[in-house]
RNA sequence: GGGGCUAUCGUCUAGGGGUUAGGACACCGCCCUUUCACGGCGGCAACAUGGGUUCGAAUCCCAUUAGCCCUACCA
């Protein structure tokens, strides 16, 4: 029963990863890692009209940015190389393989060749269908109508459908196809409501078509070792047909976890409506990885210290390393969640916060004018410092914003409020300063205010109109160190 | 139509026969403050509905309602 643990993430090239997909992968890499398993990543190519070589790196650019490293799978930046013992793993490279075992499974008499042609189904469906009685492929109604016992002309090109079990089988529960969720539990579709269904479309003369979406994944997730199938909860219904199918091959059955869907803030399925959906989205809204990461795990999972949830914001903000040690499929919900941006930003905020500058720094760079990377390291520092309580990467970048923008305009009203003419005259004495390193500053500061009967409030506000066009910015000793002296005379010129 | 899954504050959730139904985010208020923020303190706010079972139900059972998935020679 115990065997190594495999999980795998197979996404189709899209065009885009969805966010959707890339917390089932978390899921997937989670439970990995925690059990020193190995972690695959597949492709899922037969759309062959999406599935350019671009496409696929997007997938790959966009697992790796969110910090999801494979260990079997494509190498990034090739289009037919590989890691991994059971490759390829891109489905249209592996069409001999599933072509033999659709073969082995006709001639064994597991599966067989259907001659009936697309109009008669429809007709057959239509007039079934008419009586409220559900069409199923030689089952119900239509049972012993169709090409599974009689064959039909044999000169007319064929689908492959699968022989589904009757209901005696003694594998059945009660007549049932049942499996333990680990995440929903026990259970059980009726065999009766499963038909004959098609593994191989037809094809062109007397030859096998290509597979169809749920015989390719159970021959890849056979093929690969695949220990424990994690995927969204939208093939819950797909598991039955696909559990007899591991019984017709012989092979042993993995482990399933459906994890529930990710709905949008108002309760829809997730889409564009929402805002993001793809991975390269939250990037560029300036979120961190680990951030992304953590949200992501925590909508629908709940990690338990001690059976503990956590209590405190604290407890929270968990790192790769406690998700990891703390994953269980057990604490997973059944029911879908909403997708809260706010949640997001608010643990990128905090993420923000705890990095050390040095951290920030590059996730800061593509966010950042082209002056950022000529910067000095200690002006960094005190840049980053200055705005590490921004939400986002990008929140931070305009917060900087001042230092390579001189003001385009004056708000009219701060103006008004705090260019008096004592702080103009204040302005004048912290235009003649010449040393911006901070413990020089504060002092020099002292001494105008004191000269001037102002408060600081009075003139960092003056400062910061002055300088900023506007009541906001930094800190203002990291303000006018960030500016320079050379800029800052420039813009206290027309003030005083 | 058939089959399957789900249902606690606005959101994520804890709790699974006896709780003032707990926490986090969001929101609101107060405090702190050189601005904006951060931070601190406090507040608002929920067991979908109806039947059972039981001394007692958010918790167990059934039904209803609502949502989602499968029901394709899509994936």
């Amino acid at each position: 029963m115990s065997r190594p643990v495999v999980t795998r993430f197979a996404p189709s090239p899209t065009g885009m990863l969805h966010i959707g997909g890339v917390r089932t992968a978390l899921f997937c890499w989670l439970y990995a890692r925690k059990h020193g398993g190995r972690f695959i990543l597949r492709v899922e190519d037969t759309d062959l009209s999406r599935s350019t070589d671009e496409n696929i790196r997007i997938i790959e650019e966009g697992m790796a940015w969110v910090g999801l490293d494979w260990d079997e799978g494509p190498i990034p930046g090739t289009t037919d190389e590989f890691k991994g013992p059971h490759g390829p793993y891109r489905q249209m490279l592996r069409m001999d393989l599933y072509r033999a075992k659709i073969q082995e499974l006709v001639d064994r008499d597991l599966a067989y060749r259907c001659r009936c042609s697309r109009e008669v189904l429809d007709e057959r469906r239509k007039s079934v269908e008419a009586q409220g009685v559900p069409f199923q492929y030689n089952r119900g109604y239509d049972a012993g109508k169709g090409c599974r016992d009689a064959h039909h002309d044999a000169s007319q090109p064929y689908a492959v459908r699968l022989k589904m079990p009757e209901g005696t089988e003694s594998w059945l529960e009660e007549g049932a196809i049942t499996w333990t969720d680990l995440i929903k539990g026990h259970l059980a579709f009726p065999a009766d409501t499963l038909d004959d269904w098609i593994i191989a479309r037809t094809a062109e003369g007397n030859e096998i078509g290509v597979p169809t979406y749920n015989f390719c994944v159970v021959v890849d997730d056979t093929s690969m070792e695949v220990s424990h199938v994690i995927r969204g909860d939208d093939h819950v219904s797909n598991t039955p047909k696909q559990i007899a199918l591991y019984r017709a091959m012989g092979c042993e059955l993995p482990e399933f976890a459906h994890v529930p869907m990710i709905l949008g803030k108002d309760g829809a399925k997730l889409s564009k409506r929402h805002g993001a959906l793809s991975i390269t989205e939250y990037r560029e809204m300036g979120f961190l990885p680990a951030a992304v990461r953590l949200a992501l795990a925590r909508l629908s999972w709940t990690p338990k210290v001690a059976g503990q949830a956590p209590e405190t914001a604290e407890e929270e903000l968990l790192t790769d390393a406690q998700m990891i040690q703390l994953f269980d499929l057990h604490d997973i919900q059944k029911s879908p969640a909403r997708f809260d941006m706010d949640k997001l930003s608010w643990m990128n905020q905090k993420l923000v916060q705890r990095a050390s500058w040095q951290e920030l720094d590059p996730y800061l760079t593509p966010f950042m004018p082209a002056a950022w990377k000529t910067q000095s390291e200690p002006w960094k520092q005190v840049a980053i410092k200055a705005t590490q309580k921004g939400k986002s990467l990008k929140d931070m970048a305009e917060a900087l914003a001042f230092v390579w923008e001189r003001p385009q305009s004056f708000e009219p009203k701060s103006v008004e409020k705090f260019m008096t003419e004592t702080a103009k005259a204040a302005l004048r004495d912290v235009a003649a300063l010449t040393d911006y390193a901070h413990d020089r500053l504060e002092p020099a500061f002292n001494g105008i205010l004191e000269k001037h009967g102002l408060k600081l409030k009075d003139l960092a506000q003056a400062l910061r109109v002055a300088l900023c066009g506007k009541p906001v910015s930094p800190p203002i000793f990291d303000t006018l160190f960030l500016i320079g002296r050379e800029e800052v005379l420039k813009r206290l010129e027309r003030w005083v």
